[in-house]
DNA sequence: GCACAAATTTAGGTATCTCTAAAACTGTGC
DNA sequence: GCACAGTTTTAGAGATACCTAAATTTGTGC
């Protein structure tokens, strides 16, 4: 039961963890793309996770984790969360560059450093992409947050969360000044994009919508 | 030449310099126990390195870093050095410690996480242990200061640099409040020991050779 | 229900780094 | 100058995690 993960097991639950929305099993090949490994390497790493009791595998139907598979899947999610805002907070990087060097350091990491790290930054419960970050109990902090899409203009928002997975969004957003906290005001929503009023640098932005449905806001 | 080097190469460049006393030729068996692996698995690491130019290896007579291979090692000790160092100023910990979690990360940093915490550190030229830090330009500074151990009685001094390589003899000299810049008076030498005077908690204290040798001083 | 495309798994192979056991070499002691 | 102990290398094999290519399974379209 309680195993010594391997570097690559974690890899394969943190994505499996991140890949898993609303209790849907997860099929091999999003796994493959994920990791950019072939799906007969996923198969043949589902089936060592699966002979540790971490995730539970259906041959041909995909996997999901079990219990402790989740478990350990939020402890890495933990160290790369954690990372990122001190990477961020303390160390200066941009937010666009957190998320690299988190991938290769969260495996590393003792648990002294992750406690460390924590305390240093005051237990944070979001990281600079507005992610929850999972206590050391395995709870993950809310994020109650709409989908910029599903908000109709007009509307003034506060901007808590970016899907963090596509790097050119990042760098797109902070060149337009638009961050975790900023507030903006929708004006107009059209079919493939929204132009919304950035109010700390009272410029006029057009969203396309690739970047609206990445941005989780607050409405005020 | 310029060669992708894997994570067991830098460790084993890492070993063969600090192995490597005034350009004398480090034998297998040394590098094997530093590594905690079998001969036989350095003689095969070995010939990989020496395969891409970074040793010089004479069957049966030891091996040497070249110039190339002295490069590589001496970016990584410069990793390993600034992170002892970051851990200790920026987090916190105990100089004992460091060590075993610099010697994981060290692998996995990137070039601007060694830039950011070296100018976060104000480019420090010596680690908690008084290590010189190589700069990025593989230039290490000077360690002109003489072993505790031939300096004659009575004699005062200033802590400037200890073999940081037994743990248990960290531990001990903390809890003895002896740390790098401890100014201590040399009151008895005896053959097997040294008597010494700690200036910071005006206790005397009673220093086996095996710790004396590990100690680098300044005298005064 | 059957054919077919797409997804998945199996089979067999590569690379890295390690091990043990056996063979080869070195240099000292006589 | 030779035997022998100790060191080093060679040979062969195991673990991990990846690959490609070939088989298998799935479920949709007709």
């Amino acid at each position: 039961m309680a195993v010594n993960l391997t570097h690559s097991m974690q890899d394969y639950l943190k994505t499996i963890f991140m890949l898993t929305a609303d209790h849907t099993r997860v099929p091999t090949t999003r796994i493959a793309q994920t990791l950019n490994v072939q799906p007969a390497s996923v198969t043949s790493m589902i089936k060592k996770l699966a002979d540790c009791h971490l995730v539970d595998h259906q041959s041909y139907h995909g996997v999901a984790l079990t219990e402790s598979g989740r478990t350990a899947a939020l402890e890495m999610i933990r160290h790369h969360r954690l990372l990122e805002t001190y990477l961020s907070t303390a160390l200066g990087y941009d937010w666009a560059d957190v998320h690299e060097e988190a991938d290769r350091l969260e495996h590393y990491i003792s648990e002294e450093f992750e406690d460390r790290i924590a305390s240093m930054l005051g237990n944070p419960l979001y990281d600079p992409h507005g992610d929850p970050i999972p206590g050391r109990d395995g709870v993950l902090p809310p994020t109650p947050w709409p989908c910029l899409l599903d908000v109709p203009a007009p509307a003034t928002v506060t901007i808590r969360r970016v899907d963090s997975s596509q790097r050119d969004a990042l760098v797109f957003l902070s060149s337009k000044g638009i961050t975790i906290g900023t507030t903006c005001t929708v004006l107009k929503t059209a079919s493939s994009y929204i132009m919304i009023d950035v109010s700390s640098t009272h410029k006029t932005v057009r969203l396309p919508n690739a970047i609206v449905q990445r941005l989780f806001v607050d409405q005020i």
